[in-house]
DNA sequence: ACCGCTCATTAACCCAGGTTAACGCTGACC
DNA sequence: GGTCAGCGTTAACCTGGGTTAATGAGCGGT
């Protein structure tokens, strides 16, 4: 069985008519830590879906920077928006973070099957509606905590996560450098230190 | 002509059947500068569209703090994805940022629509992949601009909105206190004085 | 005209995080 | 085994933004 079928069915709640189609058009790819799914700027309509490892999606700045938009581990899809739609181009790049296996559809396809079968029309919409909630997550992350209280809560619901990936990875993720991280992580075991010496 | 099916018929590509349900669902609302379109914490799976004026979305922390989520100014739509799935409570509180008037609907009444027509499903697909798209942005700038380069940007791309906000509310989006704001006023307004002395 | 309110600005002080650099560890490659 | 590169840690210094407080401008209410 596919990751991708699994996923998709669970999107849908449902079985998925015309699989055959998919079945063929579904390619698979492992990759080497580093190396790297596609590049921010390219046209890309494809959806990916994570069958073992990690994927991260880095935006890059001008000077060099970059900075974890968010990773996706087994049984995870994602895509660049905005490399979706016709004449449009990645605005990220997705390396992996660790040795990572994938499976990869064209979304023309997707497109297609959702014109033609109401039950792939409503794993589509689901499947925007949950990048979207999961978006609209990690914006408030990003707005309303601290880069302390980042860090705590990406170890607290990502422990799987955490261990594959490097330090430099997860300061890229909470949002700063891996000199700060490393302050954050010496302050909290500090605090420990004197939490238990109090009790 | 309302401002839902307008917004409706440009994502949808195409005319809407069953406008008729549609209209007798849908509210009206005028709200004063200040006044709350919905709380934090609430079932409240409703889709609001915006005829004039601006909604700020704002998400509030234990410690009083409101950070700014998104503006929404005419011609927009927009709900919390996390109210709207059955059992699901809003994720943040809208509040009108100046004299605003809205047109709301019962997001099971589109599931509904979306259910019985392809046309209605491919609205509410394209709706929340433009969604998606527009928190991955926003998701980009938080990520990868500087507070004041979130500033210039707001202000470039957002002219209209930012001259009927306060400097609080544009404070609240680009996630620094009013008096860093003012901060950051002050150094653009002086480094274009010195280039104009130098000039 | 007066009060009271909120908002924007400015100053003073503090602190978290950025920057640079040094050091040690580990693991890949020869 | 030796070399080299990348990672994590720590220290020193600097800066941008948070915090608090004071000031003044605008405005609705009486």
């Amino acid at each position: 069985m596919s990751a991708a079928k699994t996923i998709l069915e669970r999107l849908a709640g449902d079985s998925l008519p015309d699989w055959h189609l998919v079945e063929s058009a579904l390619r698979r790819k492992t990759l080497a830590p580093g190396e790297c799914l596609f590049l921010v700027g390219v046209a890309h309509p494809v959806v990916y879906f994570v069958k073992s490892g990690v994927i991260k999606m880095v935006y890059e700045t001008y000077d060099g920077d970059a900075w974890v938009k968010a990773f996706a581990a087994e049984g995870r899809f994602f895509a660049s928006l905005a490399g979706l739609s016709p004449g449009g181009v990645t605005s990220f790049s997705a390396v992996a973070a660790c040795s990572t296996s994938v499976e990869s559809l064209p979304y023309p396809l997707l497109d297609q099957l959702g014109d033609k079968h109401p039950q792939w029309q409503r794993a589509l919409r689901k499947g925007f509606e949950l990048y979207g909630f999961r978006k609209e997550a990690r914006e408030r992350d990003l707005l309303t905590l601290s880069a302390e209280q980042r860090y705590r809560r990406f170890i607290e619901e990502h422990p799987l996560i955490a261990e594959r990936v490097t330090d430099r990875d997860i300061a890229g993720y909470v949002r700063v450098t891996p000199v700060a991280l490393s302050r954050i992580k010496a302050r909290i075991k500090l605090r420990q230190r004197e939490e238990n010496d109090a009790s």
